[in-house]
DNA sequence: CATATGTAGTCAATCAAGTTGACTACATAT
DNA sequence: ATATGTAGTCAACTTGATTGACTACATATG
């Protein structure tokens, strides 16, 4: 193939499945979810809540952009601001039923993409190069 | 780790692969190029020259994005416009002697890191993550 | 061969998604 | 009590793309 050094690859492969995976969303009523939105809505399920600080740490932008992305999804109605229990300066960012729905939707997804990987290669096979891109990434 | 899925992991590694690339680039003198420049770079030099439909094409952007792009690039000294030789609506772009020492930059760079990554965890390993991160893009 | 339609490239205006800077309200340290 | 720090928002700007309009040339058709 043409694109055979291994950045090409993963650039590749990468937004093969990720375009894969929003075409899916998209057939299933979630036309407007781009991938910044999903890692948000992730990590906000993960943490049971997150602020807006919370937020721009873990997606390595600005607040104000966060703030930003935050109108967008409480607009479509995935995700909800509500007060700060504690500090009364924040707002907690939490998610809505859609928010939930979609969020499962998007893992199952992964995970049956994952599953014909897994028809073509076989699961130790993933689980190798799973264990190998966690090295690259830690030896770079 | 975190980054568990497939998907994720493809996202970071190549992020991360990235990045060491530009930084080394930069460290030789190459400040002023971005990814897509690269990509840019690699089409012209492995088709000694294109127009900028056939870059547009290419990398999936408008022929007004390819012409910015190239204006940049060609006041920046890696690349040339030229009148196409049969075509006189038409240019090609080539590679100056700045854009063959960059590309050449690159390819060693990226040599390099897969040879790390061989130190690693060895040469066949890596044949078969390439090998397998093509079929992914093949079968999906 | 004349003419109609198509194509390569550029210019201009606009859009989208981020940035920086300034500000308000509240929190925390001294 | 007061000074300094922090969470979030608003506004202006930047960047890298888009769409639309145009010129010059190419190609197909009557």
């Amino acid at each position: 193939m043409s694109d055979s050094d291994l950045v090409s690859l993963l650039s590749t492969s990468f937004q093969t499945l990720i375009d894969k995976l929003h075409e899916r969303l998209s057939e299933l009523g979630f036309h407007d979810i781009r991938p910044v939105h999903g890692y948000m809505i992730k990590y906000i399920a993960l943490h049971d809540g997150a602020t807006g600080i919370e937020l721009a740490d873990h997606l390595g932008i600005t607040k104000q952009a966060v703030s930003k992305i935050v109108d967008y999804l409480e607009e479509n109605d995935y995700i909800q601001r509500k007060p700060h229990p504690t500090d009364k300066r924040g707002k907690i960012v939490v998610l809505t039923e859609r928010g939930r729905i979609v969020m499962e939707a998007k893992e199952n997804i992964l995970n049956e993409i994952e599953q014909h990987l897994i028809d073509n290669i076989g699961a130790k096979r993933l689980q190798m190069i799973k264990d190998d891109l966690a090295s690259v990434i830690r030896k770079t």
